[in-house]
DNA sequence: ATTCCCATGTAAGCTGTTACATGATTCA
DNA sequence: TGAATCATGTAACAGCTTACATGGGAAT
């Protein structure tokens, strides 16, 4: 259920469409939860239709902007306090491959490992920014822009670490000079 | 088909029954890609039927070792080269909720940023664990064992990683004294 | 006029989880 | 003989992706 909380995390900040939580996903949080749009406007529905969040407004093209209830504030607010709904599970591909490089080549796994960490680092890099973007900024105060700065830090972090992981295994794994391809 | 591709890859060892698959997710891949029993026995018919794995030997009760074949050892080389079949999707969780954390009281927070702490760190020590036994034995030299050795660094500096960024927020988030609560 | 972006949605299919169901073997 | 573990499977549901489909508004 993480998306729908997810979609009433966003309209917890204020009235959004469906497109503008899409590109929202999209932009921010799609590097630790992906949601394409067909996935987003169901959940929006459903939201609606269990009260949770509700019509703002109508706008142009078939616009229409939802904003949450205080049910939706109740529910939003009772998923983060409930310990029982933290899920740990992580799947990262990345990983998984890696206990299976045995399999490789050394010139391929060398060439695979350089991608992965030109991915990672470039992901890391986009998180840092914003970090910093944010350091340089006033008026860091608010609540929401205190946890945001820590969300950032988590993307960046997180990234940091498998770009430097990726690296340390290319290094492992170093052919030797006339075997070794150019990106 | 990550999953498909992560049976194959364990098949590639050796022989194994569903249940001994099943196992080895739970205790090893399960942290960076979780399959419960159901989905391996599907897919385990499926990669029988398409004859990339087939039966090697029928045990006792009813257990039924698979071993990979010929095109199923062809079929996880080329995923493992094909790099449009890399899968960069991560979802964690703990990273999304954190975007929300300005919706919950500072005592709450801290309590969760305590448990993810322990959580990820405890994550941590398996892996670093496993990844110190493994340096300290002798014979480390064959391609799998070089090979598991990245694996298990990757996990631990994940977990490592998510570890420090949930101390350095909850050190952020730090209350004053009689509100903090112990765990 | 035409192209691009805004904006919403449905349908089919794939992936993954939870609950249910069964029975054999081993060990105390 | 009773409990724990081995071992396999199915069914129903939930979550997610890809492809398809439609049309309005803005800008050139």
């Amino acid at each position: 259920m993480s998306l729908r909380h997810g979609l009433l995390g966003l309209l917890a900040e204020g009235p959004a469409s469906g497109y503008d939580l899409t590109r929202r996903f999209e932009q921010v949080l799609g590097a630790v939860w992906p949601a394409g749009h067909p996935q987003i406007y169901g959940e929006l529905s459903r939201l609606a239709s269990d009260g949770l969040i509700e019509i703002d407004s109508e706008g142009p093209r078939g616009r229409k902007a939802y904003r949450i209830t205080e049910s939706g504030m109740t529910e939003i607010r009772r998923w983060l306090r409930d310990s029982s709904e933290v899920d740990h599970t992580t799947r990262l591909q990345s990983l998984l491959r890696s206990f299976f490089f045995w399999l490789m080549e050394p010139a391929d796994l060398n060439d695979h490992l350089m991608r992965e960490a030109d991915f990672f680092a470039a992901a890391a890099g986009r998180y840092r920014a914003y970090a910093d973007a944010a350091d340089r900024a006033e008026a860091t105060d608010t609540p929401q822009q205190r946890s945001q700065r820590i969300a950032i830090e988590g993307g960046a972090r997180l990234y940091e670490a498998l770009a430097a992981w990726a690296r340390w295994a290319a290094d492992r794994t170093e052919l030797t000079g006339d075997r070794r391809r150019p990106l």
